[in-house]
DNA sequence: CGTCCACAGGAATGACGGGCGG
DNA sequence: CCGCCCGTCATTCCTGTGGACG
């Protein structure tokens, strides 16, 4: 009976309580709004790039650099769909096909997306690049379309598949007869022009754009129009939102970020039944995305990045080597009836639960005695705790861990 | 000033579970 | 059904290297 007059309250409180949103879906990130403050320029810009396309000439490629949260999405999306409704009114055969390279993942995937945007249906695996490739080629030349790529956030494709799939798109033209292609092409990293054969690099970039990060009074003017939209009248305080601004300015002048942390603190202070969003929901909203983070982070690890990691917290030093993790990672598979990996292998998982912000791995040359990496905890040990005894499968590796741990006590 | 430790991290290759077209 | 290809994870083999020690 406690409980259910608990969560009674608990709808209650949402239904009955103080309203502070008034449309949640406007802070979100994927949120286009009709107004992108300090981006007029680029929005002309790529408009004038693009506009060609309404006299059905092909338009130039661009290339559009700039940090996570400066817009470069956000002002892409926006310039392409105002454009596709003019195209409408004018009759001019354009469209557009917006791919996010980082979540798409490969480039066989970024060719089947492409082909499923003229229509074609492609497996999700079994034939080669090249065939999707070139179906993807024909499908869009059995039209007389100008079509427009956008590439977002090529850059992590490019590093870790090469640029032989965007030579092969920026050639494509010469092979096509009735359709035009043009590729925007958008980039986090500005220094990306450094991984690209300078025969892509001159073709994409016919144009470029670059976002530079906003500033505080930037950010603050964006949350500003934001929480009209989002915010019933007089629930934001003054303070909230500078503190909003000033935090997400300090990270590189991140929008999304500050977003974020607004609807968030919006969250919480809903929560609170709290009448107004303070400075110290913020706050909280800071600690509240980064622990959530880290929690689903730690929740989808593999089984042995995640033993990796239970090694790093069971060495319990301010700083552990490679090969020390490695012996403790060795004796934890063989209580968890494991098959353990390499030792190559190891340095890998570490990398990757380094560039998660899990660990700190730092490669350090101790001269005489070898060159290896410092490894150390980024996140607390009672979380590490909490997340992996909840999962049954893990608790006996805690025992152990008590049991190695009072016999290094006793060795030292 | 060279040596040599304890690894780093690139390249090539393989095993695996999937799915293709014929 | 076959032969082929996909992505992913992992192994094997390898060359490279900063700097304390002798």
């Amino acid at each position: 009976m406690g409980n259910s007059s608990v969560l009674d309250d608990v709808f209650d409180s949402f239904v009955n309580g103080v309203r502070l949103f008034k449309d949640r879906e406007v802070l979100r990130h994927d949120y286009i709004p009709e107004k992108l403050p300090h981006r007029e320029d680029q929005i002309r810009l790529l408009g004038a790039t693009v506009a060609p396309v309404l006299r059905d000439a092909r338009c130039s490629n661009v290339f559009i650099y700039g940090k996570t949260g400066t817009g470069k999405t956000a002002v892409a999306k926006f310039v392409l769909s105002h454009l596709e409704a003019k195209a409408k009114e004018y009759g001019a055969n354009v469209r557009f096909c917006y791919i996010n390279c980082r979540m798409t993942g490969s480039e066989y995937r970024v060719f089947a997306s492409l082909s499923q945007s003229v229509g074609l249906s492609i497996p999700f695996t079994g034939l080669s690049v090249g065939e999707v490739f070139d179906r993807f080629r024909s499908g869009l030349d059995s039209y007389r379309i100008n079509f427009i790529i956008v590439l977002d956030e090529v850059d992590a494709l490019i590093k870790d598949r090469g640029d032989a799939f965007m030579y092969e798109l920026t050639r494509i033209n010469e092979t096509l007869s009735k359709s035009k292609v043009s590729i925007i092409g958008i980039s986090n990293d500005l220094r990306l022009k450094e991984f690209l054969d300078p025969r892509v690099f001159s073709s994409l970039s016919e144009e470029e754009l670059v976002f530079r990060p906003y500033d505080a009074g930037e950010l603050r003017n964006i949350l500003l129009e934001r929480s009209k939209l989002s915010f019933q009248e007089g629930v934001l305080s003054e303070s909230a939102l500078s503190i909003c601004s000033a935090l997400a300015a300090a990270e590189h002048g991140d929008a999304r970020r500050a977003l974020d942390l607004l609807r968030v603190a919006g969250e919480v202070a809903e929560r609170e039944n709290a009448k107004l969003i303070t400075e110290e929901h913020v706050r909280q909203a800071e600690k509240h995305i980064e622990h959530n983070r880290v929690i689903e982070a730690l929740k989808n690890l593999t089984l042995h990045s995640k033993l990796v990691l239970l090694s790093v917290y069971h060495l319990n030093k301010p700083s552990a080597t490679t090969g020390e993790i490695y012996d403790v990672y060795n004796e934890l598979c063989g209580e968890f009836g494991a098959g353990l990996l390499t030792q190559r292998r190891l340095g890998t998982l570490i990398n990757e639960l380094d560039s998660m912000g899990l660990v700190n791995a730092k490669v350090v040359s101790m001269g005489r005695y070898g060159r290896t990496k410092k490894i150390r905890l980024e996140i607390s040990r009672s979380l590490i705790r909490d997340v992996f005894e909840s999962d049954g499968r893990f608790s006996r590796l805690f025992e152990y861990s008590a049991v190695a741990c009072r016999k290094d006590k006793k060795e030292t």
